[in-house]
DNA sequence: GAACCCAAAAGTGTCGACAGTTTTTATGTA
DNA sequence: TACATAAAAACTGTCGACACTTTTGGGTTC
C-alpha cells in the first residue's frame, strides 16, 4: 500500500529539479493503463476507488481525470462521473482523415524545415528498419513502434508547435489505444516501409508538395488496411 | 459581491436539467474574458484573487484552469501558477497551417456529408452575408463573425466528431482571441465572400477535391492578409 | 409478478485548511 | 550603494470533510 503523505521525494537532491507534481504522475500512469487496456475501455471511473487504490486524495485525482479528458480518453458528465471511452469502428475513422490533413500538412513542412542533421537521423532510422524487417521478418515491431517513431519525427520536423501538441501529445495516445486494444497488427509493413522511402526522399528533395501528397496516400493506405482488417471483426 | 454558498439555484426547477456544474460556468467565464482581452494576454493568474473575485474555493478555479490549458489558452508550470498565453506572430502562422489542413479536410467531408437541408441553409446564410455587405460595407461584421459562422458550418457538415471537436472547441476560441487582440479588421470582405461562394458552388456540386482546394486557397489567402496587415505592426 | 415509492448507500461537486515552494521584504556587511 | 542572507509573506499543491445528486435495495400496492 502506497504511502499517504511523500510530498518530498527526498532522494537526490542534486540532479531532481523535475519537482513534478504527484497530480503529473498520476496522469501518466492513469494515461497508461487507459491506452493499454488495463482500465477496460467503456468502463467508469470510480473517484474514491481510483483514490484509494493509488493513495492520493479525491482533489488530485480529479485534475488528472480532468487532463485525461481534454486528451478525449475519458468522457465525462455532471453529476454522474466519468468512463473510459468507447473505442468505435467510426472513430477510428474519424481519426484517420484527421491524421491524413495533419500529418500531410505536416510532411510538406518537414520538408521545408527538418534540418540536415535530422534528416540524416531519420535516413538511419529508416535502415534500421529495413534491417529488422529483413532479419527477423519483424512484422510486429515495425507497425507498432517504428512506424510511430517514423510519423513522429517528421511531425517534429515540422517545427509547427501547436501541429507537434495536437499529433503527439493528443491525437497519437488515442491511435495508440486503438493500437493496443484492437490488436492491430499488419502484413502490410513491407509495404510501409517502402513508402517511409518514398516519402523521406521527397523531403531530402525539399519537395514539400510531393511530401504532403505521399503522406497522405501513405495514411489512406494504412487506413485501408484497417478498415479490411477490423471489418472481419465488425 | 458574490454569495459564498449558492449550490442551490433553486428557481426553476421545472425547466432547469441542465445541472451545470460551478466549474462549467466559471470556465466560459473565464474563457470570455481571455479570450476577449479582459484578461490580458500574458499575465499571471493568482489563484486566491480570481477565486475571491468570482466567489468560488480555490479547488473549482482550478479545475477551470485545467480546462483553459487544454485549450491552450494558458499554460501552467508547476509551483508558478498559470498565465494567460502570450500572442505572437508565429504562433498566428502555425494556426493558420493546421487550420489548412484541417478545415481543407471539413471541407472535403462536407461536401460529401452535408444534408440538402444543411447545404440550403449555408446558401441562405450566405445571401444574408451577401446583402449585408452591399447596404452597411460590412466590413466589420463579416469578417468577424459571419466569416466563422460560414466556417463553422462547414466544420459540423463533415460530420467528423473528432475534427468538430478539434475545430470547434479548442482551436476557434485561441482564433478568436487572437482576432479580438490583434484587431483583425479586412479591406479583404468582398473577396472572402466571393470565395465563399465559389466553395459553396464546390459542395453543391458534392465534389469534394474541389472543396477542399478551394478551402485552402481561401484560408491562405486569409493568412497572407494577415500577414501583410500584421507585418506592419512589428 | 410488475410498478411505484421511499429511505439508505454510494458517488460527485465544492469548500476550507494545512504543507511545501517561490517570491518579496527586511537586515546586515563590504 | 551594492550585494548577500535570512525571515516573512504570498502562492501553489494536496488533503479531508461536508453538501447535493444519483443509484440501490426493500417494502407496499395493484
Amino acid at each position: 500500500m502506497a504511502n499517504k503523505n511523500m510530498q518530498n521525494h527526498s532522494a537526490s537532491k542534486t540532479t531532481d529539479p523535475v519537482s513534478i507534481t504527484l497530480t503529473d504522475r498520476l496522469f501518466d500512469t492513469l494515461q497508461r493503463a487507459i491506452v493499454e487496456g488495463e482500465i477496460p475501455s467503456g468502463s467508469k471511473i470510480s473517484e474514491p476507488e481510483l483514490a484509494r487504490r493509488h493513495g492520493v486524495s479525491r482533489g488530485s485525482l480529479r485534475e488528472a481525470i480532468g487532463r485525461l479528458e481534454a486528451r478525449k480518453l475519458v468522457k465525462r458528465k455532471p453529476n454522474l462521473g466519468a468512463r473510459v471511452v468507447t473505442l468505435s469502428y467510426e472513430q477510428l475513422i474519424e481519426i484517420f482523415q484527421i491524421r491524413e490533413a495533419l500529418e500531410g500538412m505536416a510532411a510538406r513542412l518537414a520538408a521545408q524545415n527538418m534540418s540536415d542533421q535530422e534528416i540524416e537521423a531519420l535516413q538511419a532510422l529508416l535502415e534500421a528498419h529495413g534491417e529488422q524487417i529483413e532479419e527477423q521478418h519483424g512484422l510486429a515491431y515495425f507497425q507498432k513502434q517504428g512506424d510511430l517513431d517514423f510519423h513522429y519525427r517528421i511531425v517534429q520536423g515540422s517545427k509547427n508547435r501547436q501541429l507537434i501538441g495536437l499529433l503527439c501529445d493528443d491525437l497519437y495516445h488515442l491511435l495508440r489505444m486503438y493500437r493496443y486494444q484492437f490488436g492491430m497488427r499488419s502484413k502490410r509493413s513491407r509495404q510501409a516501409y517502402d513508402e517511409h522511402h518514398y516519402l523521406l526522399n521527397a523531403i531530402v528533395a525539399r519537395d514539400g508538395e510531393m511530401a504532403e501528397l505521399l503522406m497522405r496516400q501513405h495514411i489512406r493506405s494504412s487506413r485501408r488496411n484497417v478498415e479490411s482488417m477490423l471489418l472481419e471483426t465488425f
